[in-house]
DNA sequence: AAAGCTTAGTGTATTATTTACACATATAAA
DNA sequence: TTTATATGTGTAAATAATACACTAAGCTTT
């Protein structure tokens, strides 16, 4: 049994944290520059893209990420593929993607990252060829292009449910984190509040997260120790 | 920027547990009845198939599984989105897929799912027009078409994970079990030994597991109370 | 220089959970 | 009746989780 050809996309649901709280990176639809599409109205959809003919999933999702956002070598999971048929059908995507692509009626299968970010160690706000990047609070989210919210959703769930069982809380902290940061965003992801001393507890149990002997600096109360992960130590 | 199309399958990865152990299925190609690929050699495979245009990758998992296998209404998961542009470059495989397909050169992107059947319940070999139907044992996988045998162990990964968190060991029990049968699977699965005790202990506090007014017959020793899972009790 | 503000950092007692462990029981077969 | 086999049950010890309040260090203000 033979089908129709299919487009593969590949969709990044990139969270970034710091202090402020998570947030997400949003762009917005560069619409093409004749006037044939001046009225269309767009809305801020996740960075992605079709991938190319000779191109894996994760390399896609890599290239796309950084032609989109300039964002480089973060870390990158597969967490879905949505291909629900009517994926696709709002008249407003489609009024884009018939002004970009040359066969907009085409069905397009995506498969989703999400990615881990810390908004201190990289550049807040990726420069673009493609449109305006911003990184949107997480309680802000407005509606997005496409089935985008479900892929938000379901991708933050992905982070939730592997926040504490694949370490990777360190790839939205800074390299020098204190204990505080630490617990802050566990609290932000799990929505759940921790007590200060048995969370230290806890922490202290964990054989890659190691102190360092430095301190925070500038701050007007006293300054917390710093702690950083052990990359060694550190399991998928 | 555009890319040429694709092809997307799904794979079905369907594990099949008795007291005899856990098994896989497997399928074996079936190749066309023209003399010309006579000497083809083929290798079992994971049943799957290509989806058709307006199908949901769920939805084709269905009707792949059932066309291959006449089996019906199982517990089906996507687990993972397959691919690297090499996956399919073995010659036997390439072979197989030129006797077969009009463009079978074209790359194919595979979407899997794990299922789960209690080999008591379900007719334990489902036959089919499409090649012979194999429940092999986890532990004598030979050598399997394309890259199946990845696809097969990032499977059972899938499943190790979820088994506890949840709730789908009883897709692998027939529909009344005793707690032996359950803690054997939890064993096998999890690949550890859990105390009987303790384990019967934490039995009782799953509200989801509810004891029967029914006994086991027919055994050499004395006969084990019978369990069942309240469905209303299982959540996602 | 002192007082005040802010977050860091620490210990213990209580409760809940997990672990380790051994023998009597019901059925079928001999 | 005896034997073989897997079932079914309780308790003590160890470990982990929870609840809880004050002093310390740096900066700012007066």
């Amino acid at each position: 049994m033979e089908s129709n050809a299919l487009h593969i996309s590949v969709d990044c649901v990139i969270f970034g944290y710091d202090d402020d709280g998570l947030k997400v990176l949003l762009i917005d639809q560069q619409l093409p520059y004749d006037g044939s599409s001046a009225d269309i109205q767009t809305q801020p959809q996740l960075p992605g893209d079709l991938i190319l003919i000779n191109e894996g999933l994760l390399q896609a999702a890599k290239r796309v990420l950084f032609e989109l956002t300039q964002l480089n070598g973060i870390y990158l999971k597969q967490f879905h593929a949505f291909g629900d048929p009517s994926r696709v059908n709002d008249d407003k995507d489609l009024a884009w993607l018939q002004s970009l692509r040359t066969h907009p009626e085409q069905r397009v299968i995506t498969v989703a990252y999400f990615g881990l970010v810390s908004l201190q160690d990289h550049t807040p706000k990726p420069a673009s060829f493609a449109g305006s990047v911003n990184w949107v609070d997480l309680n802000d989210i407005p509606p997005l292009a496409f089935d985008h919210n479900e892929i938000l959703s379901t991708g933050f769930d992905a982070l939730r449910e592997q926040l504490e069982s694949h370490h990777i809380s360190f790839e939205l902290l800074p390299k020098k984190f204190t204990l505080s940061q630490l617990q802050a965003l566990y609290e932000l992801v799990l929505d759940k509040k921790f007590d200060k001393r048995n969370f230290r507890k806890n922490v202290k149990r964990m054989s890659h997260v190691i102190p360092l002997n430095e301190k925070q600096q500038g701050v007007m109360h006293k300054p917390a120790q710093l702690f950083s992960f052990n990359p060694n130590e550190i399991s998928e």
